[in-house]
DNA sequence: CATAAGGGTTCCCACCGTGGGAAGGTCAAG
DNA sequence: CTTGACCTTCCCACGGTGGGAACCCTTATG
């Protein structure tokens, strides 16, 4: 099977493929004569595995690691459950921090008329001396957590 | 001002200013004889703007906007609300993915005994063939929005 | 058999926003 | 004058992803 022919049938892209298997994620594939890589039924359930697991926003790290137990056959179940509690967790402060946000811009913009006139609480608050926006709300102090990124594809 | 005393002020990093300087975001700084860059109120008061609108997850594009209607003092205010308001969506978007995401891990997490026994849902879930593991929560179809980084800082 | 189209391969570049650090210049205080 | 804290520029890294160039391989068709 071709990189190709992987991609569609798994769902990660030919580039992301090489690129997991750059990074380790992965290994590397078997190659033909012509150096074309060469992959079977196993790879692509190992990608869709992947795939699955970004679409649940692991980061690459933690999909290591969930390989590393899914191929483990005589691992505690514990582990895993820890590691998805743990995302889980991870991904209900990212919710917080966007939760936060919204009511912060949706008070600001409550407050705006929003017609022709010029003048607007958004601007003047984000503008204003001193205090901190996020203030507003009352939002826990810090916004900026390690970054998010969900997968684009 | 030095840039260290800038960054103190308005809450961005050095780095962050130079680095704002670089892409346009803000004019470039007036420099001393010395080579160093040298800021005033004013200068700092964008700063702080801009840390602010950060907090809030804008783009630095959106920031960019977003200055060029503050210092537009005879802009309509509905400009500014329909930003703002636009980037209420975006994020209740980004917010609906996390959801999903919590949904589904929380509900295989439940299905996992989670103790020194090996079967575990979670890994056969992600490891199984052919369907969505979003499918599991009927959530909307596509995760992958274009990524979202909040500020770490 | 020759050629074209559509794969594959590697390699580099970009994005966003941020931090780290090296190599060198400046400034203020001791 | 020396020390240490600060500034300067420049490059590198991260996570993931895409774009594209330059080149090789395979397969189908005339």
């Amino acid at each position: 099977m071709n990189i190709g022919q992987a991609a569609q049938a798994s769902g990660v892209s030919a580039k992301m493929i090489r690129y997991y298997e750059e990074i380790g994620l992965v290994p590397k594939a078997a190659r033909r004569e012509s150096g074309y890589r060469d992959y079977e039924e196993a790879d692509i359930h190992r990608l869709r595995f992947i795939r699955r697991a970004r679409d649940l926003g692991f980061t690459v790290d933690q999909i290591g690691e969930l390989l590393g137990l899914w191929a483990d056959r005589s691992r505690a179940s514990s582990n895993v459950k820890t590691l998805a509690l743990s995302h889980v967790e991870e991904l209900r402060r990212k919710k917080a921090e966007i939760e936060g946000m919204i009511a912060t811009l949706e008070s600001l913009a409550q407050s705006c008329h929003g017609d022709d006139r010029p003048d607007c609480p958004i601007l003047e608050e984000l503008g204003a001396a001193g205090h901190d926006v996020s203030g507003l709300q009352a939002q826990p102090r810090r916004f900026g957590a390690p970054g998010f990124s969900p997968r684009r594809g």
